[in-house]
This record gives C-alpha cells, sequence and structure tokens, in this order.
DNA sequence: TTGACCAGACCGACCGGTCTGCCTACTTTC
DNA sequence: GAAAGTAGGCAGACCGGTCGGTCTGGTCAA
C-alpha cells in the first residue's frame, strides 16, 4: 500500500493524484460518466499506475467515497471540538451541505449521485453509503435532548430526510434550497438558543 | 405518432410495449444501466421499430419520464376527485409514495433517479424533472391554507423536502420510511382533522 | 401495393482491463 | 564510488465486450 506520508513540500504521490481526479470527475459528471481513460489523463498518471493501485474501477469508485465520508466526518469533529453542541451543531451540519451546494460545479450530493447510480449494487458501494447514512443518524440522534430514545431516533430521521429532502432541492435550487428548510431544522433540533452559528457565513 | 387508442381487447401498440419495457426496466436498474438492446428483447420488438418510435435512446428516456409524471398528475388528480382537499390530499401525496416504496423491485423516486443520471444534462431530460417538480410544488401551494403567499411557498417547499427526503431514504428503508415524516406532515400541510386518507392502506 | 413490423447483421466508438517496453531513481553489493 | 538490481511510474498498443444507432431483407395484413 505505500502508505507514504508527505511534507507539504512533495508532491502528491500517484495514488494521491488519482484520487483527487477521480473524486473532481465523480462528483461533478457522475460516477458512471466518466471513465478511467479520463480519469489518469486528468491525474497525469499511467492507466497501469491506476491498476496497480485500486484492482477495478468499482474499487475507486468505493476509495472515493469512502474518503468523501470521512472528510465529511472529520469536518463535523473539527466542529464539535470548536464547542459547537446539540441544535448548534446540527444546524452546523445543514450550513455545511448549504455551502457545498453554493460552490461554483456543485452537482448534487455525492452520496444521494452514488446511491441512484448504483441501483444494483454489484460492488460494495451501496455498503458504504448505508454506513455514511446510518453514522450520520447516529450523530443527529446524539445531539438531541429529548429524553425518551424513540422520539429521539424520529426526530433524528426527520432531521436527515430534510438534510437529504434540501440536497434533492439545491440540484435546481442551489444553496437556496436550505433556505426553506431552515425554520424547521430548529423546530426539531431543539431551543433554537442563538441564532447563527457562524459556520454558513464562513464562505 | 399514430396516437392509436386501443380497446381492452386488442393488443398494446409496439410503442406501447417499447415505453412499457423501458418504464420497468429504466425504474429497476436505472437509466444508464439498460441499453436499447434489452429493452427491444423484453419488448419483444425489433431494433428499427424502437428507433421508428423513438429517434434515440434520449428521446425514449424523455417519454418514460414524462409518461410517469403524468401518471402521477393523474392519480393525484383522482384523489381530488374523490374529495381529498387540502392537508389530506398532501398527506394523500405522502401516501402514493410510500405506497410505491412498498413494491417489490422498487429502485427509488424514478425523478430523483434520473436527475442524479443526468448531471450533465445533454437532453432535455432535467426539463421534464424540473417541470414535474414544479407542478407538484404548486400543488402543494394550493393545497395550504394559509394566508401570506410567501408564507405558503415556504411551506410547501419544506413539504417537498419532506417527501424528496423520505423517498431517499425508502431507498435503504423501503416504505417504513415515510413513518418518520409522518406526524410532520399534519404539522406543515395544517389541522390533521380526522386521521387517515385511507389512501396508504389500500395497498 | 403499401406500411408496419420482425430478425439480425453490421458499424464506429467507447468501455474496463491487460500487457509490453522504456525510463528513472533508489538500494544493494562488491 | 561504481555496477547491478529493483521498484515504481510512464506511454500507449491491445483485448473482448458492449454501447447507441443504421441497414438489409423478409413476413404479414390491410
Amino acid at each position: 500500500m505505500t502508505a507514504h506520508v508527505h511534507t507539504a513540500q512533495e508532491a502528491p504521490s500517484a495514488r494521491e493524484r488519482i484520487l483527487d481526479a477521480a473524486s473532481r470527475l465523480f462528483a461533478e459528471h457522475g460516477v458512471r460518466a466518466v471513465g478511467v481513460a479520463r480519469v489518469i489523463s486528468e491525474a497525469g498518471v499511467a492507466k497501469a499506475t491506476l491498476y496497480a493501485h485500486f484492482p477495478s474501477k468499482d474499487d475507486l469508485v468505493r476509495a472515493y467515497l469512502e474518503r468523501q465520508a470521512e472528510r465529511s466526518e472529520r469536518e463535523i469533529e473539527a466542529l464539535e471540538r470548536a464547542g459547537l453542541r446539540g441544535a448548534r451543531l446540527i444546524r452546523a451540519v445543514f450550513d455545511l451541505a448549504a455551502n457545498a451546494a453554493a460552490q461554483d460545479r456543485y452537482a448534487g450530493c455525492c452520496f444521494i449521485a452514488a446511491a441512484a447510480e448504483h441501483l444494483d449494487d454489484s460492488g460494495g458501494v451501496s455498503q458504504v453509503l448505508a454506513d455514511q447514512r446510518r453514522s450520520l443518524l447516529q450523530r443527529f440522534d446524539r445531539c438531541l435532548d429529548e429524553d425518551d430514545p424513540r422520539s429521539r431516533d424520529r426526530t433524528a430521521r426527520q432531521l436527515m430526510a430534510l438534510l437529504d429532502g434540501a440536497k434533492v432541492a439545491s440540484l435546481e435550487e442551489g444553496a437556496a434550497a436550505f433556505d426553506a428548510v431552515d425554520p424547521l431544522i430548529d423546530l426539531l433540533a431543539g431551543p433554537s438558543e442563538t441564532g447563527s452559528t457562524g459556520v454558513r457565513a464562513q464562505l
């Protein structure tokens, strides 16, 4: 695997260049619409090199989704470390998604898109998606301060639906799609306390 | 176009057999995963016949989505004709989606899936999707009894997000995904009045 | 005779994936 | 310190298969 650790000066390894190019292309055009030829072209890498690091395109796709899931997780953990808790952390998760939707070449949530492109899941792609989903659901659950676990679980699922729904709407409306659901977040997540988390304004 | 109208006895025209087979296959496996060869095979039709009716696969896809949108529209209109209004009609729309998610070979909402598969929209596919979306949004709006148009629009978008979110969740959880959002519908759509619309229980 | 349909060969393009061959840079050994 | 070996990456030819799409030729009913 050569889990090479680079300093900032070093050029990124071939594996990372491949994953970077694949991530950019997959996110913008979809997984099925991008062939390995285009990935190696934009990564500046030989075909054999790609297949040395990823046994098949499906492995590359899985690695792409896993990295994306890890990044999201780390972003949220960073916010938590910054002191955000409960309702404010939940709001921040929505704000992160809204920020992503505001990007120039935004083409929808990579997890929802990948799920739609892998209805027949021959590889382990949908497992990665299920894991990411469960992880976020649990985080919502932990952020809620309702006593009844059943009620907490239901509220977490409502928040998840709201997030996914806003992401779907953002395909056509961009980040503005998150405005409509905004008031509902407070309602579900608990006392709104002080207003904005500031995260959304960061970009 | 030969907009032939058959009685019940007549065998369906070639065009309809094509559209039926394509709809079944596209809905179950996704648009890109199904080739024209498979469509004509399951439709029992010659390749030339398909291309006589649909100039390209993209036209076939558009026809498939348009027909699906029309069917949804007609289902809702039938419920309206049956006397459902306001909040109860909104609930019925959710129940229709939940029923679809309960089907055996359900593989997600065809509109969301098609949107995810056509991030780069070369054909007019995304136009069909946008139309369907706008149409449903307007119907929600008409069903709400809030006075302020702005507030009504926002509530309609919240309902839409809830519906899309439940559809996304139903990819993994099936029709059960709609249970969680259920109480929120009443909250948004207005006075719950008498409980179930009965639609959901129909199947 | 005409027109709608059938079966299936055929086309060029592209797909994921393999393989050969060359080059470079580091490491081992004398 | 030079020679030899080795590992990783490069370019691109090549493979079988599938894609969307076209074309030929034949069947059948109106």
